[in-house]
DNA sequence: AGTGATAATTAGAACTATTCTAAATAGAGA
DNA sequence: TCTCTATTTAGAATAGTTCTAATTATCACT
């Protein structure tokens, strides 16, 4: 079974646990994002994914990575008000974000810190989700793309 | 000497400290951040202003928040594509974003948090700001608004 | 295979928060 | 007072995203 086929099942199945359909549109877009994890925007993935679906429309892009948001496939990530970001990493993780370069990077989180963090949230307040992102500058970074 | 006096006077140094002059539309826009703290959109920045000086733009409001952004007086916040909302909460803090109600809650955090939560920077990412957000629900929480 | 109901996609218009532009005003220093 | 620059202003422009209404695809059932 080939890496796609793995993903479009997984994709059909947490589509399906949300009673929502697999088209060939979301799962393009899921390939996408799972190919080249540099939190692209909509525009870029759409740039993207037209070269596999070529009539594909910018709203469906939309509508489709809103869809993997909700089924819990992909993260939305904000920076600022620059253009919503798209993140496949199902790990926790923060986010950091190179000011220089514009890039954004995953810190990946040991376990116990989200907790940790989570704990200092004073009685009655229920956080269903903690983000954390940083602002700076990485200097000499390896791979993993922005 | 009154409270509105002495913030334009920290506000005036601040100011002077950036090259730039006290005016009374920073005034009014500071002294409105700092008598409802309830993390108010640019809209209901200038709404709350004209009050005090009906004459006065959004154009004014935006560049005035932004000035105060730059001086370090004040901390915009945002959550995911809505407005920008507008904090002069200077001491570490996080803040906790109400999906039911839309209000924005700050979260006061304890010194070393920072330090640990940065701790888990790989070499290399240089952080000039981290940022924390939490979202959920907050059940019976006094006083300290929206 | 055919049919009706529902889901998804599409193009383009619309919306909204924000920024830009160019002109008017104000304030500091000579 | 004069001049220089900073600031404010109204309105136009921009950009990312969402909405609308029509079309197309897919499913369940026959």
């Amino acid at each position: 079974m080939s890496t796609a086929t793995h993903n479009a099942e997984a994709l059909a199945q947490k589509l399906a646990d949300s009673g929502l359909r697999s088209t060939p549109q979301r799962e393009v877009v899921y390939d996408v994002l799972l190919k080249k994890r540099d939190h692209p925007t909509a525009d870029e993935v759409f740039a993207r994914v037209k070269s596999g679906l070529p009539t594909i429309s910018l709203a469906t892009v939309y509508n489709c990575l809103e869809t993997l948001v909700q089924c819990d496939l992909v993260r939305a990530v904000n920076f600022e008000r620059s253009p919503t970001r798209y993140c496949p990493n199902l790990r926790p993780h923060a986010h950091f974000h190179d000011e220089q370069t514009g890039k954004t990077h995953d810190i990946d989180l040991p376990p116990e810190l989200l907790e940790k963090v989570s704990s200092v949230l004073p009685v009655g307040y229920d956080a269903k989700s903690v983000e954390i992102i940083f602002r700076g500058k990485a200097t000499k970074t390896v791979a993993s793309g922005g």
